[in-house]
DNA sequence: AACAAACACAACCGCTGTGGG
DNA sequence: GCCCACAGCGGTTGTGTTTGT
């Protein structure tokens, strides 16, 4: 650890706090909030630099922070959410009330990461880690382990199974999701970006089209603005419905044909439970809802091709989807 | 028991964004 | 527009503890 030059010109302290510098700066705190940082170290009486109060006051002496182990829901969320929002700590932190961002980057480094890898999932991309990838060096994977199933992979169809009420999760006023949507029906098309509404989490990826259902968001209490569109924070739910470790649970499908949806084999949530239906013969998506199918993301087509929205069977409820597919992408794209 | 390696956690560093003068 | 102070963030590293040999 090195110090702060304004520490190291003033002697100030360094390393470790305390029990008697906690508590100087607890009571400070508390009695006279934090006001400028800068200051709190001499209003307070401490040999600290105001950058290493604040640390030591959001890392350790917040009154709201949740000390002790996480639980696996807690790592399940983080995983999800990095999947989603990659090292953005704070934000990620900002969604698991009583945890902080260097806690959250300390517990990935140390044991998440290790665990993704060890069930052969790249922890940068989420993606399980092929024997290409093993035996190409490359910055920040684990070259020594392969996928234990990876020369199992096969074509396989994804089919993503809506809940019960999926106009809720989209805000839809009334779709006609019926069975004039079959799997024949085209595909959705979207604009890259990520969208989040109600109990859904959705990624667009680049390529192919993906349809990436997975946790709820709770509400974001950073500072930071949101676009949530014209939703109102009460959609926002904190909630995840995965009882279990995913480290226990999870299983990798790598199939280096169909690399972006691959996640969807590990995510234990309801959206997938029970609904994944696979296929020899193809790669595509379907979104199915209550048995009848929402829509079909297609032959992995670029999804920024403007004749996509052409091949829609069924336009009115196709466009309605797509377009609040886009909007959504957009406005929560535009919040990370 | 002694040592080293691995691990977990706390704290620092450097950078960026923002707001005020 | 520029400079400065400050807050905040992510990456990195130091330190104490645990585990393995």
């Amino acid at each position: 650890m090195g110090r702060h030059s304004c520490c190291y010109k003033q002697k100030l302290r360094k390393g470790l706090w305390s029990p008697e510098e906690d508590e100087k700066l607890l009571n400070h705190i508390t009695h006279h909030g934090h006001g400028c940082w800068s200051s709190v170290p001499k209003l307070a009486g401490l040999q600290r630099c105001g950058k290493s109060c604040r640390l030591r006051w959001i890392n350790y002496l917040r009154p709201d922070l949740k000390r002790g182990a996480f639980s696996p829901e807690e790592e399940n969320l983080i995983v999800e959410l990095h999947s989603v929002l990659g090292n953005r700590w704070s934000q990620i932190a900002s969604r698991l009330p009583g945890r902080t961002d260097n806690e959250i980057k300390n517990l990935w480094n140390s044991s998440i990461k290790k665990k993704l890898k060890q069930r052969g999932i790249d922890p940068n991309t989420h993606k399980p880690i092929t024997e290409a990838d093993n035996n190409k060096p490359t910055r920040g994977s684990n070259n020594d382990h392969k996928s234990p199933s990876s020369s199992a992979a096969t074509n396989q169809d994804f089919f993503l199974e809506r809940p019960s009420d999926f106009s809720d999760y989209f805000g839809f006023q009334k779709l006609n999701f019926n069975s004039n949507l079959t799997p024949e029906s085209s595909l959705c098309s979207m604009v890259p970006g990520q969208f989040s509404l109600g109990n859904m989490v959705g990624s667009v990826f680049q390529t192919p089209v993906c349809v990436k259902p997975s946790i709820s968001l709770p509400p974001d209490n950073s500072s930071s603005t949101v676009s949530r569109g014209d939703h109102t924070a009460s959609n926002w739910e904190f909630q995840t419905n995965n009882t279990s470790n995913f480290f226990e649970n999870s299983v990798t499908k790598p199939n280096p044909n169909f690399e972006e949806v691959k996640w969807s084999e590990y995510l234990n949530t309801p959206f997938f439970n029970g609904s994944t239906v696979q296929s020899q013969s193809s790669q595509q998506i379907y979104i199915k809802s209550e048995g009848e199918y929402l829509a079909k993301v297609s032959n992995i087509t670029d999804p920024w091709s403007q004749s996509q929205n052409e091949n829609l069977s069924t336009p009115e409820a196709s466009d309605v989807f797509s377009k609040d597919l886009q909007r959504m992408a957009v406005s929560f794209g535009q919040s990370l």
